[in-house]
DNA sequence: AAATGCTTCAACCGCGCTCAT
DNA sequence: AATGAGCGCGGTTGAAGCATT
């Protein structure tokens, strides 16, 4: 058993400058082999951890704010559908993780459990069943009170409906339901790759990174906005892959 | 203005699955 | 076929920000 120098992982909150660092490695190797990454990088984090990050954060796909009233009805139906499935969900709803749809549904059952139960002594089970329930009249979920648009992120995303324009195109991510003991659903990632795959041959490689920097340089994901941002605030580019 | 409680979300952990050897 | 490494998913936690008192 190889003990790893343990003491050489790094945890907590990600840096800008791992957030740059990071990105770079993943445009020049792929968001596949992410133990490789880890390594090349020079990244104290775990190949996991560098997973995430991209998966939740710095992926150029993502939307940023909180979920649309439509959004928030389409998890609401889903889960009514498949429960705790949230990479499944997820794959329904284009830029946004299961992460961050786990994070709305806990949020809001919690919302709606203190609101249950200042209605009635029942105790609210939080099976999809019940859920299901709460899907057909969704003016159970008070929108008013979530939350902070993203502190300090500059990605501009519209906070309406309508920003759900490739909703369409995710539908087939997902193959047969769960049949074996194997997971049927789509990754994130293959979602980001048919996304993102057009593009791959664009890609240009980065040029000079010596030291990384604000300056350090990031593949453009030139499909999804005109404009980017990375969420640090510190890393914009454009569709023709300048930086800004 | 300060203290306290609540909400949100980024990140970690453990488990199970897949794939390469 | 067995094994181990890597990956993905769902559950959980803790810090930070916000709201209320």
């Amino acid at each position: 058993m190889v003990v790893k120098d343990q003491e050489e992982v790094r945890k907590g909150p990600w840096t800008e400058e791992e957030d740059v660092q990071l990105a770079f490695y993943v445009n020049l190797f792929g968001d596949r082999r992410w133990d490789f990454i880890a390594k090349v990088s020079g990244l104290k984090r775990t190949g996991k951890s560098c997973r995430l990050r991209w998966v939740n954060y710095l992926h150029p796909g993502l939307k940023r704010g909180k979920l649309t009233p439509n959004e928030e009805r389409l998890v609401i139906e889903y889960h009514a559908k498949w429960g705790n499935r949230w990479s499944k969900i997820a794959g329904k709803l284009p830029g946004r993780t299961d992460n961050e749809i786990k994070n709305f549904w806990r949020t809001h059952l919690r919302k709606n459990n203190s609101q249950e139960k200042k209605k009635t002594t029942i105790p609210p089970s939080i099976s999809s069943t019940s859920i299901s329930s709460v899907s057909s009249s969704s003016s159970n979920f008070n929108n008013s009170h979530h939350v902070h648009s993203m502190q300090g992120h500059r990605i501009d995303i519209s906070d309406d409906s309508t920003s759900r324009n490739n909703s369409t195109s995710f539908s087939h991510y997902h193959k047969e339901d769960k049949g074996g003991s194997s997971r049927q659903v789509c990754s994130m990632d293959e979602i980001w790759n048919d996304i993102a795959l057009p593009e791959v041959d664009a890609i240009i490689p980065p040029p000079v990174c010596g030291g990384f920097s604000q300056d350090a340089t990031i593949m453009p994901p030139s499909i999804w906005e005109d404009n980017y941002y990375c969420p640090n605030n510190s890393i914009l580019w454009t569709v023709d892959g300048g930086l800004l």
